[in-house]
DNA sequence: CTCATTGCAAAGGATTTGCACTATA
DNA sequence: TATAGTGCAAATCCTTTGCAATGAG
């Protein structure tokens, strides 16, 4: 945490309470929240804490490479906390996302037919294992 | 057009003028317009058009895979008439979204991690060349 | 001390929903 | 004719914005 910590300062980073908490948050919870959730969720610790400063926290963080922010849902943004470059799956039974060890040029991806790739997405939909495996006992018990 | 018609009606969709208008405009406007623009566009030949009956083509149009989906942007979807598996890059300069001609697999492209793929979306960021040469424009102004 | 960040409230924009009406098959 | 689609209006949810107060460097 502690060279994490240094990571954003040399950034550039002005470091607040808050964006640590945000930042912390993200790199805890294992799993790809909304700024919605990551908001409720802080805001247990920062009472005070407004939306505003979640999504400017958020971008930031994006900003400095920190973290990245994904469009796999088309109903809001998802934050990974982990910034290289991997693909991601939504399920769309259980709604989760997830990582998929599959790495390719995070950014800087060079060029594609002329235009300046700076970063790159791959995502999956379908029905993930847990889902898959639990329709499969379904039909056992039937 | 008579074939797509007839593709549309045997992937089992009810053919009403809403919907052939809807699927008619994405097929001529060579671009990936967002929802609302559909509506915008489309309702001038069809005053009456309400944005449900837009929303309700568009999800009806996808689930017969006559149209994809793009969640690129994160303030709203876009719509390709290509529903065939190739790639995309959004530009932040222009906001264009612009097709890539690198296929991969569409849908059913088996599993990955155990996962049932059922579609697969890969997405670039950047400036696009259009972009990159007015730039290169403006230095030489200087 | 200065400028970026924070917090609050309100606005904005895309999408969804309830319900009555209409039209397709 | 029955069922699915349409239209209108309101509601919902995520995200952005204006502005004053605060705090980090």
């Amino acid at each position: 945490m502690k060279q994490s910590v240094e990571a954003l300062r040399k950034a550039g980073l002005i470091l607040t309470p808050q964006r640590l908490a945000v930042y912390r948050y993200l790199r805890d919870c294992h799993d790809h929240p909304s700024a919605e959730e990551v908001y409720r969720e802080v805001k247990r610790d920062y009472p005070s804490l407004s939306r505003t400063t979640v999504y400017a926290a958020l971008e930031a963080l994006c900003g400095a490479g920190a973290i990245q922010q994904l469009f796999i849902r088309h109903d809001r943004c998802s934050f990974d906390p982990d910034p290289t470059g991997h693909s991601h799956f939504l399920c769309r039974r259980c709604l989760r996302i997830l990582d998929v060890d599959e790495e390719h040029p995070a950014a800087d991806a060079g060029s594609i037919e002329g235009h300046r790739v700076e970063s790159v997405r791959h995502y999956y939909y379908g029905v993930c294992r847990d889902c898959l495996s639990e329709d499969a006992s379904d039909e056992e018990e039937t």
